[in-house]
RNA sequence: GUGGCCUUAGCUCAAUCGGUAGAGCACUGGAUUGUGGCUCCAGAGGUCACGGGUUCGAACCCCGUAGGCCACCCCA
């Protein structure tokens, strides 16, 4: 067992993993912009008050998942790792004054996230997330927009099938008078309650409808449906989203059980799973509406809507479907090798050419014979092996197509422009500008 | 936070009844000194997760701890 090892929940992201990670940050970023959100990075922790207050502090995530930091003695305040971006991005939201600027103000956040959960397959305590909120705008169509870019997201990255579960949760006006019915119908069949969800039956009733329990399946079949329930404004509201969905083309499938974690969701709720979703932990993305969280951090009353992505899981995903994740980064177009194990300066210098002409170039540097120079060239999936020997004093290498198995003698001034050109005719696409 | 299963080389796994550890892959080198992915040979690599206990003797049996996985909770 080695000494050290990644602190529990959190993993090495080693190169092939890294990349994967890297193509969806990419598009990602990409997606965005297109889309109008600007990016945005907010600190890793915040004060603890600003989940507390902005998450809720009886939901699971602060009350068990949060990452606090130990308190130092010389600066009194309470510190977390942040456990999701909206809380910390509406608090810069209302630091920086963006009430200011045209309204809604769209941002992306790319970035960890922290929990201390327990963890398992496609749950860490470390996690990476695509993020976007829109801050200011309270209409139904951003609500679409949003989801309709979370769609696009998965597609472009390559998921087959993701599939989009929605719900309305009312607002403040509806969502009390639906609570207490709610309440009602599991008391009248408290028999049937396990003892856990006699407990969250007096703290957060909402909860139970999501409950994985074969009985509270049975029970929740028959419970109360919010969406019955909506006022006058949230059912509008509701209408409007699933029309915008329905005029875009996107599909997605209506869950009057889904429920978010989070205090601060209003009406929209929305979750995203993968095709043959297997694990309860398997969920890919989720987002919803919070038009009360800007007030809650101090700022005025402010409408908003977000969604995050988990970017591991996702990769996680495309994996199991088989879907190509990433490219070798390392491979070389060109690795420069020779027999003189006097002459790796000269090898260098030769490397140092090739890269100023853009191309990817490794030096072998080990004084080690040609063939196993070769050898490791070829395990690498180098497209050529540059020889440095005896020509050099004529100005010339040896190229050889270490795909083709060909080889010929170039003029050490035509090398990166003949390299250039055969890796691009053999391969379209990748090759790089002179 | 609750419950269950698991942990032997970098990776995937063996080791009979308790008799102090092996293979494949990967890695490094060699096969008449400048030509590759195959093949052959060799080498290196282990506190059997960690700590304690039982025993003449423990990878193996018992207890604890850590870590991993699965389910619940909950989410990404």
């Amino acid at each position: 067992m080695p000494t050290f090892r990644a602190p529990r929940g959190t993993r090495d992201l080693l190169p092939a993993e890294r990349s994967a990670m890297l193509r969806l940050e990419a598009v990602a970023a990409a997606l965005a912009s297109r889309y109008g959100y600007r990016p945005i990075e907010t600190p890793l922790f915040e004060q603890t008050a600003v989940f507390e207050r902005g998450i809720g502090d009886a939901t699971d995530i602060v009350e068990k998942e949060l990452f606090r930091l130990a308190p130092r003695t010389d600066e009194g305040e309470a510190w977390a790792l942040r456990p999701e971006p909206t809380a910390g991005i509406v608090r810069a939201y209302v630091q920086h004054g963006m009430q200011t600027l045209p309204q809604p103000v769209k941002l992306a956040l790319i970035g960890p996230m922290f929990r201390y959960d327990r963890p398992q397959a496609g749950r860490y305590r470390e996690f990476w997330q695509f993020d976007v909120e829109a801050i200011g705008d309270p209409g139904p169509a951003v609500d679409a927009e949003i989801i309709e870019l979370a769609d696009r997201f998965y597609r472009e990255v390559g998921v087959a099938d993701p599939e989009v579960l929605l719900n309305s949760i009312g607002d403040p006006v509806c969502r009390p008078a639906y609570v207490t019915e709610l309440a009602a119908f599991y008391r009248a069949h408290a028999d049937r309650l396990p003892p856990l969800e006699r407990q969250r039956l007096e703290r957060n009733p909402l909860r139970l409808l999501d409950s994985k329990e074969p009985a509270m399946v049975e029970l929740n079949a028959s419970a109360p449906v919010i969406t019955e329930h909506l006022c006058d404004a949230c059912a509008a509201h509701f209408e409007g989203l699933r029309a915008h969905l329905d005029a875009l083309g996107i599909r997605y499938r209506l869950d009057s059980r889904l429920v978010r974690g989070l205090d601060y969701y209003i009406r929209t709720a929305f979750e995203v799973y993968p095709r043959d979703a297997a694990g309860q932990q398997s969920a890919i993305g989720g987002g919803g509406r919070y038009d009360g969280l800007v007030e809650l951090l101090g700022g005025r009353p402010t409408p908003g809507i977000g969604f995050g992505l988990g970017l591991d899981r996702i990769v996680r995903v495309l994996e199991a479907q088989g879907a190509p994740t990433a490219p070798d980064p390392a491979a070389p177009v060109a690795v420069v090798v020779g027999a003189d194990p006097a002459a790796t300066a000269e090898r260098l210098r030769v490397a140092t050419i090739l890269r100023g002409a853009g191309l990817a170039a490794r030096s072998e540097l080990a004084p080690r014979k040609l063939g196993k120079q070769l050898e490791a060239a070829s395990r690498d999936h180098a497209h050529f092996a540059v020889i440095v020997g005896d020509e050099l004093g004529n100005g010339q290498v040896q190229l050889r197509d270490l795909e083709a198995g060909t080889q010929k003698a170039v003029a050490l001034d035509d090398l990166a422009r003949e390299v250039a050109r055969a890796h691009a005719s053999h391969h379209h696409g990748t090759a790089p500008s002179p």
